[in-house]
DNA sequence: TGCCACGCCCTTTTT
DNA sequence: GGGCGTGGCA
C-alpha cells in the first residue's frame, strides 16, 4: 500500500556493516542504522522531513524484540495519532509476527495514559469506569460553574477560561499554583477549583488529566503504584517529540527514571503545536536532562524531489534558533514548484480542479493528491467546486460527525450507562427525546442534588424526597430513572452495538425522529445507523486485537480520536488543514491561500515573533509533504467570514529559491492586473502597500492599466507565465490521457522501448519516460509510438 | 413547555 | 456565512 505514512525506500543505500540483523532492516543508511541498532540509554534522533523516520522507529522496535530479546509488552511506542499507531503496529506484525504486534504498547499519549489509568488510576482517586470529557463537555462544566458563581459569560468567555485552565494543567499545575495578579485571575482560580470538583464528582477527566494523573501516579507513588508502573516498560520510544508539552515530558522522564531507555524522535523545524502547549525546548534541550544521550541526525530526504526540498529549505532558512541540520536529497530535481496567482477563491478552486485533473490524467491515484489550507474556513469553496465537477474527495476535520446533536445524544446515553455520575451527560439526555422535562424541573433537580451533595443521577433515584419538584414532573423524572435502570441491566449482557440499538428503541429516540417525517430527521436517523455501524466495526477490531469489546472501550476511542484517524484509504482527493497533514505524504500537494494574513495567519491578536516562527515551520511542514509536484496558490481577494480580504502573496513565497519555482497565473487572474512577488523583505504591516518602485510588488489597485501588447514587465530573474485555463470545456490533458498514462509502454526511435513516468502538459504534450540503459528522458509526445 | 424567528456573535491550528 | 442563544408567542 502506498500509505501516506510509508516513506519511499531509500534508493541509495550504504551497507551498514556490523548492524545486528533486524528482520527486513537491510537498506538503511548509516545514521539510520545507528539509530536502529542503539540499545541501552537515551537516544535523540533528529529526523529531517522525509528522512525515513517511521522506518527507523519500526526497525528499532523490531531490533529490540528480535536481537535484544525484549518482550514486546515491555516496549512502549508513543505516536502522534491513532492512525500512526495502527500503521506501526501493522508493520511490526508483518516484520516480527502477529503476537509481537499485538503485545506491543503503541498509541498516542492520551490513549496510552487512558489505558494506564484504567489500571493504576485508583491510586490517584479515579474509578475504573471514568469517562473522558471532550471540549464541549468541558465547556458545559465551565458554563455551569460561571452561572453558579453568578459571573458574566461575556466577561469570562468559557473558551478563554478553559484555555487558561488547560495551560496550567499542561504545566502540571493546579488551581492552587496559579499566580493571581488581578481580580480576573481570582475568578479564574475559583472557576478552576469548581471545574476540578465537578470533574471529580462526575468521575470524569479531561485530556490534560489523562497525562497529569499518570504523572501523579508515577511521582506520588501511592501504595507503590508508581514503582509498579515504572517496572512495566523497559524501553520507551516517542515519535514527533518536538510537539510534546511539559506534562508529557514529565510523564516520559518519570516513567523511564530508573533505566533511562528513552528514545525520542523528532524535528524541531516541524514543531507546530506551540499554541497547544507543546514546548520545542523539550527536543532542543534534551541533552540537558539526558547528557549521556546519543544523538543521531537523519538528514537525507528520500521523499521529495530536489526542487521541493530546496523550496522547503528556502522557507525554513530564515528561522531563528533552530538546531543546525543539513537536509539534502539525492533525488532528481523534478518539476518546478508552481506558484499560481489567482483572482479570488473561486478562481483558486478552479485551478485546484485543473491540477487535480492533470494529475489524474498523468495516472496519479487521487488518494495521492492533497489540498491543504491554513484554516478550515477555506475548505467550503473548495468542496463546492469539487462537488460541482464530481471529483471524489474526503475532508479531514472541520465539522465532525461526532459533533452532530443526535450523535452526541446517543453517546451521552452510552456514557450515562457506563458512568451514571456524569451530570453533563445526564442533563443532555434527560429530555431528549422530549419528555416534558424543562429547564425549571431540571434546575430544581440540580438544586436538590447540590443541597444533598449528590450527583444528579442519585438525585433522580431519590426524586420522591424532592418536595420542591411538582408531582407530575417527579413522575416524569421517575420514568427516566426506570428507563435508565432497565437499560443498565441489559448493558451487562448486550454487545456495544446491540446496546446502542436498544437505547435508540427503548428511549423512543428513533420513534420521535420517525414521527417528524422530515428530510432532516431522516438524515439524523441515517447518522444514528452509521453510529451503530461504527460500534459494530469497533467490536470487530477489538476482537481482532484480542480485547473484549466494551462500551467503555468504544467511548474512549471515540473521544480520543483525532481527525486524521478518520482518514480513509479510499481513492479520493484529501482536503485538510496543514496541521492535519503532519506525518503524511502525497504525490501531489496543492497549498492554497498563500497570502499574507492567511498564511502566515493573523488572527485577532497580533502574533509575536514566536507565532511567526511557528507559521514558518508550518509552511515547512506543508511543503515537505509533497513528493513530486507542489502547487502553491494565492489570490488577490478572498471572502472570509463575510468580508473581503485583499491579499498580497505570502512572505513565504518570496523565500523560495528562484530556480526551484515557476510563476504562473490563471487566465482570469492574468487579465489586466499584474503583480510580481517582491523579493525584497516584506513589511509586516498588511495594510500599507510598499512604495512603488520598478520591478517591485504592485498593489492591484495601484497597477496602471497597460496595453496587452506592451508585454509583461518581469521582475528581475522571474518568469511570468499565463496558463490557458478557464472553463470546463477546455480542460487540456484529455487529448494525451488515453495513450499516454503513467506506466504505459512507449517506443522511441533512438531509446527503444520505455515506460512513462510522468505526463506533462506544456505548450505541447510531453512525457518523462524511463528507457532501460538511457534513464529518464523528457520527450515530446509526437516522437513516441506505442510498441 | 415547546417552538419559531430573529439577531447577535465569532471566525486558527486539536488530543 | 453559520451557529448559537435569547426572547416572544402559542
Amino acid at each position: 500500500m502506498a500509505s501516506p505514512l510509508a516513506p519511499t525506500p531509500p534508493h541509495e543505500v550504504g551497507s551498514p556493516g556490523g548492524t545486528p540483523q533486524t528482520p527486513g532492516a537491510q537498506g538503511l543508511n548509516d545514521p539510520q542504522a545507528e539509530a536502529v541498532a542503539h540499545v541501552g540509554g537515551p537516544l535523540l534522533v533528529f529526523a529531517g522531513a522525509g528522512s525515513g523516520k517511521t522506518r527507523v522507529i519500526t526497525y528499532r522496535v523490531a531490533n529490540l524484540v528480535a536481537c535484544a530479546r525484549v518482550p514486546p509488552y515491555r516496549i512502549l511506542a508513543v505516536t502522534f495519532t491513532n492512525k500512526a499507531a495502527g500503521e506501526m503496529r501493522a508493520r511490526l506484525s508483518r516484520l516480527c509476527g502477529e503476537e509481537v504486534g499485538k503485545d506491543l504498547w503503541v498509541g498516542t499519549f492520551h490513549a496510552t495514559c487512558a489505558k494506564l489509568l484504567r489500571r493504576f488510576g485508583e491510586s490517584v482517586g479515579l474509578e475504573r469506569n471514568f469517562v473522558i470529557y471532550d471540549t464541549d463537555d468541558q465547556k458545559q462544566v465551565v458554563v455551569r460553574a460561571l452561572r453558579e458563581m453568578d459571573l458574566d459569560e461575556k466577561r469570562y468567555p468559557p473558551r478563554m477560561v478553559l484555555s487558561r485552565i488547560h495551560r496550567e494543567k499542561q504545566e502540571c499545575r493546579g488551581a492552587g499554583d496559579m499566580n493571581v495578579d488581578s481580580y480576573v485571575d481570582e475568578a479564574i482560580v475559583k472557576l478552576f477549583t469548581r471545574y476540578e470538583e465537578q470533574l471529580k464528582a462526575a468521575n470524569a477527566v479531561d485530556f490534560e488529566d489523562l497525562i497529569g494523573k499518570v504523572v501523579r501516579v508515577l511521582e506520588e507513588n501511592a501504595g507503590g503504584a508508581g514503582d509498579a508502573l515504572r517496572r512495566k516498560f523497559e524501553y520507551v520510544l516517542v515519535d514527533e517529540f518536538q510537539d510534546t508539552n511539559h506534562a508529557q515530558y514529565r510523564f516520559l522522564t518519570a516513567l523511564t527514571r530508573d533505566h533511562r531507555n528513552l528514545c525520542v524522535v523528532g524535528d524541531d523545524d516541524q514543531s507546530i503545536y506551540r499554541w497547544r502547549g507543546a514546548d520545542v525546548r523539550n527536543i532542543r534541550g534534551f541533552k540537558k536532562d539526558f547528557p549521556e544521550a546519543t544523538v543521531v541526525k537523519l538528514e537525507q530526504n528520500y521523499r521529495s524531489s530536489g526542487r521541493i526540498v530546496s523550496a522547503a529549505l528556502g522557507v525554513i532558512g530564515p528561522s531563528k534558533e533552530r538546531v543546525p541540520k543539513d537536509l539534502w536529497t539525492a533525488n532528481a530535481p523534478g518539476r518546478k514548484v508552481e506558484i499560481v496567482a489567482t483572482k479570488d477563491e473561486r478562481d483558486e478552486a478552479a485551478h485546484v480542479i485543473r491540477v487535480i485533473r492533470e494529475a489524474r490524467d498523468e495516472g496519479v491515484d487521487p488518494k495521492e493528491i492533497a489540498v491543504f489550507y491554513r484554516i478550515h474556513a477555506q475548505s467550503r469553496v473548495l468542496e463546492e467546486a469539487l462537488r460541482s465537477v464530481n471529483i471524489p474527495y474526503q475532508i479531514i476535520g472541520g465539522t465532525k460527525f461526532y459533533e452532530r446533536a443526535e450523535i452526541k445524544d446517543a453517546i451521552a446515553y452510552l456514557r450515562v450507562l457506563v458512568n451514571p455520575r456524569s451530570d453533563v451527560d445526564l442533563r443532555r439526555i434527560i429530555n431528549s427525546p422530549a419528555r416534558g422535562i424543562g429547564d425549571t424541573t431540571l434546575d430544581r433537580l440540580a438544586a436538590f442534588a447540590t443541597s444533598r451533595g449528590i450527583s444528579m443521577h442519585e438525585a433522580l433515584g431519590r426524586v420522591d424526597e424532592a418536595e420542591e419538584i411538582a408531582g407530575a414532573a417527579r413522575k416524569r423524572l421517575a420514568g427516566v430513572r426506570e428507563l435508565l435502570a432497565g437499560l443498565r441491566a441489559e448493558a451487562s449482557t448486550a454487545s456495544p452495538a446491540d446496546m446502542l440499538d436498544r437505547v435508540l428503541d427503548r428511549t423512543g429516540y428513533r420513534t420521535a425522529l420517525g414521527a417528524e417525517n422530515s428530510p432532516e430527521a431522516e438524515a439524523r436517523l441515517e447518522n444514528l445507523e452509521e453510529l451503530v455501524g461504527s460500534l459494530g466495526d469497533y467490536e470487530v477490531e477489538a476482537n481482532a486485537a484480542g480485547d473484549t469489546p466494551s462500551l467503555e472501550g468504544y467511548l474512549e476511542r471515540v473521544t480520543l480520536q483525532a481527525d486524521v484517524d478518520q482518514m480513509k484509504d479510499a481513492s479520493r482527493v484529501t482536503l485538510m488543514t496543514v496541521h492535519g497533514a503532519k506525518g503524511l505524504e502525497f504525490e501531489v500537494v496543492l497549498l492554497t491561500g498563500m497570502e499574507e494574513e492567511m498564511f502566515p495567519y493573523r488572527g485577532m491578536e497580533p502574533g509575536g515573533d514566536q507565532e511567526m516562527e511557528e507559521e514558518r515551520r508550518l509552511a515547512y511542514v506543508a511543503i515537505t509533504r509533497a513528493r513530486n509536484r507542489l502547487v502553491m496558490t494565492h489570490t488577490d481577494t478572498r471572502q472570509l467570514f463575510g468580508n473581503t480580504r485583499w491579499g498580497r502573496p505570502s512572505r513565504f513565497l518570496s523565500d523560495l529559491p528562484e530556480d526551484a519555482v515557476e510563476q504562473l497565473a490563471t487566465r482570469a487572474r492574468g487579465n489586466g492586473v499584474e503583480r510580481y512577488i517582491d523579493r525584497a523583505p516584506l513589511r509586516s504591516e498588511f495594510e500599507a502597500p510598499p512604495p512603488r518602485s520598478p520591478g517591485a510588488f504592485r498593489h492591484p489597485q495601484s497597477a496602471p492599466p497597460r496595453a496587452p501588447e506592451s508585454g509583461r514587465q518581469h521582475a528581475p530573474g522571474e518568469r511570468f507565465v499565463d496558463t490557458e485555463f478557464f472553463s470546463d470545456a477546455h480542460h487540456d490533458g484529455d487529448e494525451v490521457a488515453a495513450p499516454l498514462r503513467r506506466g504505459s509502454r512507449v517506443l522511441h526511435e533512438r531509446f527503444g522501448e520505455g515506460e512513462v513516468r510522468r505526463v506533462e502538459n506544456a505548450a505541447e504534450p510531453a512525457v518523462v519516460a524511463f528507457f532501460p540503459g538511457w534513464g529518464e528522458k523528457k520527450i515530446l509526445a509526437r516522437f513516441l509510438k506505442t510498441p
